[in-house]
DNA sequence: AGTGCGATTGACT
DNA sequence: GTCAATCGCACTA
């Protein structure tokens, strides 16, 4: 059974990988961490996708624009649109200021300040409560006023580690996408009940892909 | 100024 | 499994 091995402490730009798709493998098994003026809200990333240089699913693919323009930032600063006019999405920079590249944080295994994400998602069941992007986002209080910000440095919202080791990452195709979805861009924590998507793509069979 | 389209979710068969 | 809601944004003109 994997376990902390520390207390939380912050994540520094330094210790996150200059490369989407190591970022994005890097992430799982770290930890989100939310401040509010009333709560500390943290949870355990459990399910991240990347969408690197030159994807044609990538929001950074079309260049430079007024929505996208924080995925141009440093590695390590939060990328926050609106999908489907209802759900925030949060990302995270992953190359060097000027590059367009970003990881999508797509669940939480939520570990404190539970009943807060209870109260802004509406809903009692902790599975439920960061199993999805914009799930995620609605429990943390994520919206477009975070765009931008730094995630390695204490403010609203930062990436932190307590040390815990996934105990079997698995690797799959991204979800929702037209285009570009069959490359294996996905990972997750294997057998974890917090991970979004389908059985199939979750390692629930033999064939499951697992990611080095 | 008008059009088309999602990196989703929740409700429903 | 299917499907519609919903709206900011990129694009065309």
């Amino acid at each position: 059974m994997p376990e902390a091995t520390h207390r939380p402490r912050r994540l520094a730009r330094s210790d996150l990988p200059v490369d989407t798709v190591a970022l994005a493998r890097y992430l799982i098994g770290k930890l989100l961490v939310r401040k509010t003026p009333s709560a500390l809200l943290s949870g355990r990333i459990v399910e991240t996708e990347a969408y690197p240089v030159g994807d044609a699913a990538g929001h950074a693919y079309i260049g430079m624009t007024p929505r996208n323009r924080s995925l141009f930032l440093n590695r390590g600063h939060a990328y926050v649109y609106l999908a489907y006019g209802a759900s925030y999405l949060l990302n995270v920079s992953s190359e060097t200021a000027g590059v367009g590249a970003g990881v999508l944080i797509r669940a939480l295994e939520p570990l404190s300040g539970i009943s807060s994400m209870q109260r802004n998602r509406g809903i009692p069941t902790v599975r439920d409560l960061a199993r999805g992007p914009g799930r995620l986002a609605a429990a943390l209080a994520i919206d477009r006023r975070l765009d931008g910000i730094d995630l390695c440095r204490t403010g609203p919202l930062w990436l932190a580690s307590d040390g815990w080791k996934s105990p079997a990452t698995g690797l799959s195709g991204r979800i929702g996408l037209s285009r570009e979805a069959n490359r294996l861009l996905r990972f997750y924590v294997r057998r974890n009940p917090f991970v979004s998507g389908s059985r199939k793509l979750n390692g629930h069979h033999d064939r499951a892909k697992e990611s080095s």
